[in-house]
DNA sequence: CAGTCGTGGTA
DNA sequence: TTACCAAGACT
């Protein structure tokens, strides 16, 4: 039963696959990396453009590794949640020095780099190197929680639960093994949304418990509602950013106060970025590490 | 474990 | 317009 679940999902994966950068033949280790640090949290359509020009710039972790961590902030521009940025440039740096220039093939390497976690290793592990690991994202936990649970969402994240269901479902062989794991991320990101699922487009359609339940309401624990972002201490941290990158010298206070009028929050987020490495005090004023 | 961390698109 | 969501990681 979970031969079929495996194969259905392999077999539409190879017909239904999306042409993506990090799926074209002779795509390196290094551009998969760079990829799902990119991928974290950020949508594919705002990733490619930024992935290519990464690439081109710094096609080698040592050609990263050789600039200061501000150029790969700046580099980053508004993909969002920029510590990442500090970190690929601090896996770089790793790499460049722990591994010859060589990005790890195996996960426990590649869990002890900086702002690699339990996804990203067995992400990179698997799509870069081929390698038959289980990996779990957002999207697989949603296809397993609907077809497999018959719920409509997935509980709250839990590495140890969510990697043994994907491994009861995974298949012994390698290159299928390799291919349902992108399968499913990629059902979970085209058919199976989080939204308003295709389940008429489905190839699981006739094997989802969620379907033949009846599209129970999820009835779990709810997921932490998202703060409000207008007014938040990220929006002042990202507009102060966003004038570091923008400048090649030292931005001074008084330039920052044009960025936010309220003085104690501005000055909080500030103190967040010089602590996070993102912003370095300087002659006065501030700038990208 | 829950809080924190950006930004932009879509319903 | 507000609210949700997007290939998570770290503390």
């Amino acid at each position: 039963m979970p031969e079929t679940f495996a194969s259905t999902v392999v077999d539409w994966y190879h017909a239904n696959r999306r042409d993506l950068p990090w799926r074209r033949d002779g795509f390196t280790a290094w551009g998969t990396l760079v990829s799902e640090f990119m991928l974290q949290q950020t949508p594919v359509s705002r990733v490619i453009p930024r992935l290519e020009e990464w690439l081109t710039r710094w096609p080698t972790p040592a050609d990263l590794a050789a600039v200061p961590p501000g150029e790969a902030v700046r580099a980053w521009q508004s993909l969002g949640y920029p510590r990442r940025a500090l970190w690929l440039h601090a896996a770089a740096v790793a790499i460049t020095e722990r591994h010859g220039g060589v990005v790890p093939d195996d996960v426990e390497a590649l869990l002890a780099l900086p702002g690699i976690g339990d996804y990203t290793a067995r992400a990179v592990a698997v799509f870069a190197y081929g390698a038959r690991h289980p990996v779990v994202d957002t999207n697989i936990r949603r296809v397993i929680a609907r077809a497999v649970d018959g719920q409509g969402e997935p509980p709250p994240p839990s590495a140890r639960r969510d990697l043994a269901a994907m491994s009861a479902l995974l298949p012994r062989e390698l290159p299928a093994a390799a291919a349902f794991n992108a399968g499913m991320m990629e059902l979970g990101a085209i058919v199976c949304t989080a939204r308003a699922p295709r389940c008429d487009d489905c190839p699981l359609a006739l094997q989802c418990a969620w379907r033949a339940a009846g599209y129970p309401a999820y009835e779990g624990p709810r997921k932490a509602v998202q703060k409000k972002y207008e007014g938040s201490d990220r929006q002042v941290r990202g507009r102060i950013l966003a004038e570091l990158r923008a400048s090649h010298i030292p931005v001074t206070p008084e330039e920052l106060e044009d960025v936010w009028p309220d003085a104690a929050q501005r000055d909080r987020a500030l103190r967040g970025l010089v602590e996070d490495g993102l912003a370095v005090p300087e002659g006065g004023g501030y700038t990208l590490p």
